[in-house]
DNA sequence: CGTCATGTTTCCTAAACACTACACACTTAC
DNA sequence: GTAAGTGTGTAGTGTTTAGGAAACATGACG
C-alpha cells in the first residue's frame, strides 16, 4: 500500500527530466526534510509523512494536496474541522453520498457554488 | 477544551440517577477500560480516548457517536475513508459547504436521500 | 463495626509517529 | 581526476497516543 511513494517518485522524476532542480536532495531541502527521509518515503520504506510535510511536498511537486494526503491515508485537518463543527449534518451528508456517482456529487457542488440557498 | 469530559460525565450521571448500573465503574467495565482511566477522561485529565473506545462509550451512554467523536477532536474513520476515495470531489464539496447554513445543507441531504441521480 | 461500592490519584509503559544524523557508493561535470 | 551532486542504508532520537495496575479515600448499608 505504498501508492504514496511511487506517486511522489513519479511526479518528481517527471519534473526532474526538464529541470534538474528537482533532484531528491534539492526537493528535500526545499520542503525541509532530510534527503535520506525523502528517499525512504519515495520507496515506501517508511510511512507517509505528516500532514504538514505532505502538503509542502504536494505544492513543491505541483500536485493536489488533498489527493496526496489521501494517498497517505490522511484527510486534511481543515476538512475535518468543518465536519467536527457540525458532525451530525456532515456525517449524514457524507454517508448519503458514499455510493453516489461522481456526476451526482459534482452536480451538487455546482448547485452549492451557484449559491441558491 | 475538555468539552468531551464534561459531556460524558453529564450524560452518565443523568442515566445514573434512574439506573445505578451507570456508575463510572460499571460503565468502564462494560466499555472495556479501567475505572481510573474513565475517571480521568471525565475530568479532562487526559486526552479523549481512541475512536473505538469513544464509539463504545457513545453507544453505552446513548449518544450520537459522530457528535462524541467531534467533541474528542476526531472524525469517524469511515467518513474519512469516503473522502479519501474521492478526495478532490469531497474536498471541494465540503469546503463549499463550510459556511452554508444548516438548512441549506439539510436540503441537500434530503435531495440526495430521495436519490434523484 | 466491617465490607461493599463508589470515584480518584499516582506511577508506569508499550507502541506508534515523525523524523535526524551520518556514512556510503555511484555518476557527472569540469 | 577531483569536486560536486546524486540516491541509499543503518542507527538512533524525542514526542505523542492510549492506555493499565494498584493503591487510596469516601460513603452507604446491614
Amino acid at each position: 500500500m505504498t501508492q504514496f511513494g511511487t506517486h511522489v517518485n513519479t511526479a518528481r522524476r517527471s519534473l526532474q527530466e526538464h529541470d534538474r532542480r528537482y533532484s531528491l536532495r534539492q526537493v528535500a531541502k526545499r520542503i525541509g526534510v532530510e534527503p535520506g527521509y525523502l528517499s525512504k518515503i519515495e520507496r515506501g520504506q517508511v510511512a507517509p509523512p505528516s500532514e504538514a510535510a505532505t502538503v509542502r511536498l504536494a505544492k513543491e511537486l505541483d500536485q493536489d494536496p488533498d489527493v496526496l494526503l489521501a494517498l497517505g491515508g490522511k484527510v486534511s485537518s481543515d476538512l475535518q474541522e468543518v465536519i467536527r463543527k457540525r458532525p451530525r449534518l456532515f456525517a449524514q451528508l457524507i454517508r448519503e453520498l458514499r455510493d453516489a456517482p461522481d456526476h451526482a456529487v459534482l452536480r451538487i457542488v455546482r448547485e452549492v457554488r451557484d449559491g441558491d440557498w
